[in-house]
Formats: C-alpha cells, structure tokens, sequence
DNA sequence: CGCCTATTTGACTCGTCTCAAATAATGTGG
DNA sequence: CCACATTATTTGAGACGAGTCAAATAGGCG
C-alpha cells in the first residue's frame, strides 16, 4: 500500500490549457462555513477553487460527516458528479474565508470536446482517484485508528503545506473515521510523543519520520 | 446514502458499440483462482470477463486482502489503472473457471478516440464508481459489521442474480472487511434469524427486507 | 482413504465508542 | 471592547464490538 494522494485535473494541464479553464469563471467570495454544494443536489457545473479550503465530505445514516478530501486552492471539485449524471453524493463546505469560481456545465462539456489533452487528463484524475480510492478502503477496513491519524496527518501537511494544519476536532475526527473524543486522546498521546505541536485548532508536524513508522 | 452499486461499462452501451468492443478481444480460458492481473504490474490493456466471476482486491500490509469487488460475466476490468497510467493498485483473480479476452491499450484507446459515445461512457462509469467509493468508505467507517455484514449480502445477491452466493467465508470476510470468524459468527446468527439460508459454501437470501432493515 | 484446507467454536483481550460532565475557546450584541 | 452565550475541547468512567489465538471439526481434493 503506497500512498500518492490526488493531485486534481488542472495541475496537469499545460499552462494554456489551464489558463483557459480559469477563464471560463468569474470568481466569488465564500465565506466560511458556507456550502458550495450539497448531498442531493443535481449538479449544474464544476467549481473551481480559487483561494481557500473546502471539506468534501458524505453524510452518514445519524449525520455524521464522513470527510473524503480537503481541497485546496487551485482545485477543481464537484466534477464527479457532473459527469456521472447523477446527483451530488456528497457536500462542499468553505474551510475559511475565500473564492469560488463556477463553470457552466455547457462550457465546460464543450471546452472538454474540443481539446483531447484536457478530456484525457480528466479522464486520467477520475482514475486516478478511484484507484487511491481503493487504498483509502483497505486503510479504513484495515488499520487502527493510530495508523488512521498519523497516514492522515501525513496527507493534511500536504495539503496545507508550510501552514500549520487547521481543522476543528471534529473535523479531523471525521477525517479519520472517529469519534472526536477518541481522536482528541490519540492527539494527546502524539504530542506528549514529540510528533506533534498542538496550539489550540493549529497543528504541526515535528516529526514525519515517526509518523510514518506509527502509520506503518 | 442510498446505494446504487456499479453497473459496469458496456451495458451503458448501444448494441452496436458493444459489439465492437467484444470484437477487439478473444476469449481464453482462465481457471478458478487464476490471476488475471497483480498490485504493482504495468497495465498493458484492459479485460473482459466473457464467462465466470473475478475478485478484485487490494492486499493490506499483513497480506490481508481487502475484496472491493466482485466482477461478473460482461464486464470489463482493469480499465482504471490502465486510464491513470499507473501500476495496478488491485489484484484481480477469477473465483471460478470462466473465460476472459484482452484487448491491448493502443487497440482500445483509437477505438476511444474514434468513439465519442464510448468515450463519454467510460468517463461516466469512471465518475459513477469515483462516487459509490465515497459512499462504501464512509459505510466502513460508520457502519458495524453486522450492517455492512447485511450490505454486502445485499450487493452480492445482485451480482449473483438468482444463484445463491458461493464465496469462502475468509472472501466473504474480506468483502466485508472483517475478520474471518466474526464473520461466521454474523452468519450464523442471521441464519437463526431467518434471513439467510447456508449449506456449506452456497447462500440464499430468504428474507430481503430483514436484511434492508439490518442495514439500516 | 487420508492429507490439507476451510470452517467452526470457545475464551479472552483490547481498542474504540458512548455518555456525562467540566473546562476552554470563540463569537456576538450591546 | 467587555460580558455573556454558545460552541468546542477535554477528561473520566464504563460498556461492548470485534479481533486474536488456539483447538476441534468438517469438507474437499488428489
């Protein structure tokens, strides 16, 4: 089980394939917490995330968010479902203030047939995705909730980077596949490990290296 | 979470378009427990299963597969690291004699690339089994085994239309993602609820709506 | 028929969840 | 900008689901 989490359609795009798909929406604020799309919906068009985060996440039978992706600046999200024909199985909520672009689902469907490099490279996220699917289904049946948190971890450095990570308890939980209670000991248990530096919601990593050994 | 569970490429084509597919491969015979492809190898076409059933499955670090799916006669397996140019991240191993044909990528892709029909299926089919992954992460991480125990045989009825399911209870524990002798115990207790009829390997769903209600 | 593998059962342990309550942080209206 | 209300975090105690290990039994294949 190597782990090489998604990297999304644009980052792959030459630069002028990219900039045209930029072009194709206008930017508009979020603000925290607010939804971009939700379970149920019929999905009209893809966003694109133009500075924040999003928390991609299914809802489970008593409500629990279940968090399948953070996205970050620069992705494009809700492709999925458009291209399924079928409604969203999923939600997007703003992590923090920011801005979101909206792509028509006409523009972006005739932008696509009439460029093989970017319908190809759709065509290879989709798969791309479907395969660390896989792994994120066998880590789930397979590892214990420790295992869960350091692999995830791991995976949150990269998505925010050089920032510390920034997710409420309950969201990390949910991220994981825990309960917050259980999470917040495992998270104490790290820190007083030397893995981790916890100030309130703001986490960082002091230690990769031991995380990978607890993540195995 | 409602639960569409996948339906394969080819089905979703017209006759025609499907038939051109098939013409692209020719069967060979393939014995139970023969591995059609393994975790790690460079994909050099896809398969079409013409005749018998195929696990495929990734293998968790202590050897422990994870079954994310049972394909059956008519469907086409492999496609999806083929498509990310990846290595396979699953193994596929047929789980009783059958048939199964190759087509190559070069053969396959200028059939894509000629086909806009067969094009937009393959990245709808991609897109619809991207989005029931989501909801199967979130059911093993929400769910108990006896739900998922009842979920599971749910799906497999469906994939062994109106033969019972014939499975080893270890494939079976994996599907579920459980251990083995938790699994044996579930069964037994949903044959002495009445829900389920077992004779050695062979099992039948004596009472479906039991087993919704399980599932929750 | 007999070996090898699969299945079953029992006993035990441990990880993880739940519920409840205390404490801390955050946001909001005045 | 403070005080209050609300929400988030933390801790404790207890219960229980599910895993592991070991051993017995049954089934299937050569």
């Amino acid at each position: 089980m190597s782990q090489t989490w998604r990297t999304g359609i644009l980052p792959n795009l030459s630069q002028s394939d990219r900039q045209q798909v930029e072009n194709l929406q206008q930017p508009e604020k979020v603000a925290r917490n607010q939804a971009i799309f939700s379970e149920g919906q019929v999905p009209k068009g893809v966003f694109l995330i133009v500075s924040g985060k999003v928390k991609i996440f299914a809802t489970g039978d008593e409500g629990k968010q279940q968090i399948i992706h953070i996205a970050k600046t620069g992705e494009l999200i809700g492709f999925r479902a458009m291209f399924s024909e079928e409604q969203y199985r999923v939600s997007a909520i703003a992590l923090e203030d920011g801005a979101i672009g909206f792509i028509g689902k006409p523009e972006f469907t005739q932008f696509l047939d009439g460029n093989k490099a970017v319908r190809n490279a759709v065509i290879r996220e989709l798969a791309k995705e479907l395969g660390e699917r896989a792994m994120y289904v066998t880590l789930l049946a397979q590892k214990t909730v420790r295992e869960r948190l350091a692999i995830a971890l791991m995976r949150l450095s990269e998505v925010y980077a050089d920032e510390p990570i920034n997710l409420t308890r309950e969201d990390l939980a949910n991220y994981v596949g825990t309960a917050t209670e259980t999470l917040i000991r495992l998270l104490k248990d790290f820190r007083k490990e030397g893995l981790i530096e916890v100030q309130t919601r703001k986490l960082r990593i002091l230690d990769a290296g031991g995380l990978v050994r607890i993540a195995g």
